[in-house]
RNA sequence: GCGCCCGUAGCUCAAUUUGGCAGAGCAGGGGACUCUUAAUCCCAAGGUUGAAGGUUCGAGUCCUUCCGGGCGCACCA
């Protein structure tokens, strides 16, 4: 037996045998006794929250005297002859019903007992405290606003199973309270980042998400196909080029918080698309940006997390001001026990990696060479918050050339809890350096480098109008929420992340 | 992509070590119960052990392949 009585619909779709039966006729039961058991609409002025906010201090056994209409889902009925008592949860809470013969009449009282877990419903009725202590609302009329036809997950022991919890976010939300509380920390952080910006008067633009041209980040794209125009399109790696282009337009101050997408392997801290907060600011650098970054972390932090100093998987993380600022090549240098600067010679480098037992590529230059020591060696031990200052030109193809040394750009990452959080830079506003730049990424990409970039002519073309001085930033959204919610994996903090296909 | 681990009732887990009757709690069903809150008590039911093949007198357990997931590595943010 299928539920929709759909024969094409896949196994693992299917009903859950003798539970889903008996909720089919009990949904028949309910239209019987002439109710519909998938309502229009329930009008309530109350929630859980609000009421125990309100009636919190209602002394054991007290009656308040004020009627209230909630509706929610019920999640645990217990039973006790002519009366029964359950918990209804709504979106910001829980709270406890009393229903009994004597509130609703024998009619009534028997209908409630037909409610199944899982149910949503509407109820009306006067708020007490029981004798144990319980906020608890005396159930006169009820309605039943939609049938729930599957059992829910044990309401003990939550659902555990990680694939299930994934598949059936639903599920996960409905049963495991963790789940909604890691989500609002998530949504309060976008919101408080929205708010520090949107206060300096940033504009938040949105740019493609289709791009003919994937730019932005060094990064394999997913490809797709547009019918009418017969052209291959991409779904963006970054906004970055975009973003850059709204400055090039004179708008001066411009974010987006969105979506990107990148077609690479998935870990506990990569999901195919995440989410990235990207703002670019004229006539300041990358030292103007450090300072801000700084400020609008130690703000956003502390507005979702009420403190700067909290645990993440067992070990203390601070992001009181202000963090401690490092160059790579200082970083490096410590790793190796030796100085690694501009002008080690490559073949010292390439000693440096084999005695580290860092595996290198052929084709990288030094300064690949010196930030895959600095990835290897360096960023995983950088517990604390750390600016780390200063990345070599070679991996910075959209970066300025730092203003007292060629071989690097005025670039920083934000590393914390062994993780990039941030990176930002003075943009690299000459067009005929920017040229450079594409032209070495191309000779790359020939060399057999698919995430080198593509040479975007029109960024090139902008950029010969005249772009002022900028400085830019871009932040790994869901990297920084794993941290505020102690979450190990990204899983935890997108709702839904991908899974391969299910059938 | 490679390595390790996992998949048993709707859910949470036993039984796997050493092959020998597939079990419990919750949820669901019947019954008792008007202040419980993981309600309690009594009764009954619930299974293609992820799938297919193999070894064996006998496979949830051992072997092979496949499917799905987790973790680690690689790539990356």
């Amino acid at each position: 037996m299928t539920l929709v009585g759909d024969e094409k619909e896949p196994a693992a779709f299917q009903d859950e045998g003798d539970l889903v039966k008996r909720r089919l006729e009990k949904l028949e039961d309910w239209r019987r006794r002439g109710v519909e058991p998938y309502a229009l609409n329930y009008p309530h002025g109350d929630s859980a929250s609000a009421i125990h906010d309100r009636f919190a201090s209602l002394a054991d056994g007290e009656e308040s005297g004020y009627t209230a209409t909630l509706a929610g889902r019920l999640m645990a009925l217990r039973r006790h002859g002519k009366a029964c008592f359950a918990d209804l949860e709504d979106r910001d809470g829980r709270l406890q019903l009393m229903a009994s013969v004597d509130s609703l009449g024998s009619e009534q009282y028997e209908m409630f007992q037909e409610l199944d877990i899982g149910d949503w419903i509407g109820v009306t009725g006067m708020v007490f405290k029981s004798r144990r202590g319980e906020l608890t609302v005396r159930v006169v009329s009820f309605a039943l606003l939609s049938k729930s036809l599957r059992p829910l997950p044990e309401k003990w022991h939550g659902l555990k199973d990680v694939e299930l919890r994934y598949r059936q976010r639903y599920l996960d939300l409905t049963v495991n309270p963790e789940v909604k509380r890691n989500l609002m920390v998530r949504v309060k952080t976008i919101q408080e980042l929205r708010r520090f910006l949107d206060a300096r008067e940033f504009v938040e633009v949105e740019t493609p998400m289709l791009q003919p041209i994937p730019g932005g980040a060094t990064a394999r794209p997913f490809t797709t196909f547009h019918q009418a125009l017969g052209e291959n399109l991409y779904l963006r790696i970054a906004p970055e080029l975009y973003l850059k282009r709204c400055i090039v337009g004179g708008l001066e101050k411009v974010y987006e918080i969105n979506r990107n997408f990148r077609n690479e392997g998935i870990s506990y801290k990569h999901n195919p698309e995440f989410t990235m907060l990207e703002f670019y600011w004229a006539y300041v650098d990358y030292l103007d940006l450090a300072d801000f970054l700084e400020e609008m972390l130690a703000e956003v932090v502390r507005a979702v997390k009420g403190t700067l100093a909290f645990d993440y998987q067992g070990k203390p993380l601070d992001f009181a001001l202000p963090w401690r600022r490092v160059t790579l090549m200082q970083t490096v240098s410590e790793a190796v026990g030796r100085t690694v600067a501009s002008d080690t010679p490559q073949g010292e480098l390439r000693a440096l990696a084999e005695e580290h037992e860092v595996s290198l590529e052929k084709g990288w230059g030094p300064g690949k060479i010196i930030t895959e020591l600095f990835e290897k060696l360096v960023e995983p031990n950088l517990w604390k918050p750390t600016l780390v200052m200063d990345y070599p030109r070679e991996v910075s193809p959209l970066a300025r050339a730092h203003r007292d040394d060629p071989f690097l750009t005025e670039r920083f990452e934000l590393i914390a809890a062994g993780r990039e959080i941030a990176n930002a830079f003075s943009e690299l506003i000459d067009p005929i350096d920017q040229r450079e730049r594409f032209q070495e990424q191309a000779r790359q990409r020939e060399k057999g480098d698919e995430e080198a970039h593509v040479v975007d002519y029109d960024y090139l073309r902008a950029l010969e109008y005249g772009m002022p001085p900028t400085g830019g930033l871009g932040m790994g959204v869901d990297r920084l929420v794993m941290l505020l919610t102690d979450s190990h994996s990204i899983r935890e903090v997108i709702l839904f992340p991908h899974l391969r296909s299910e059938i």
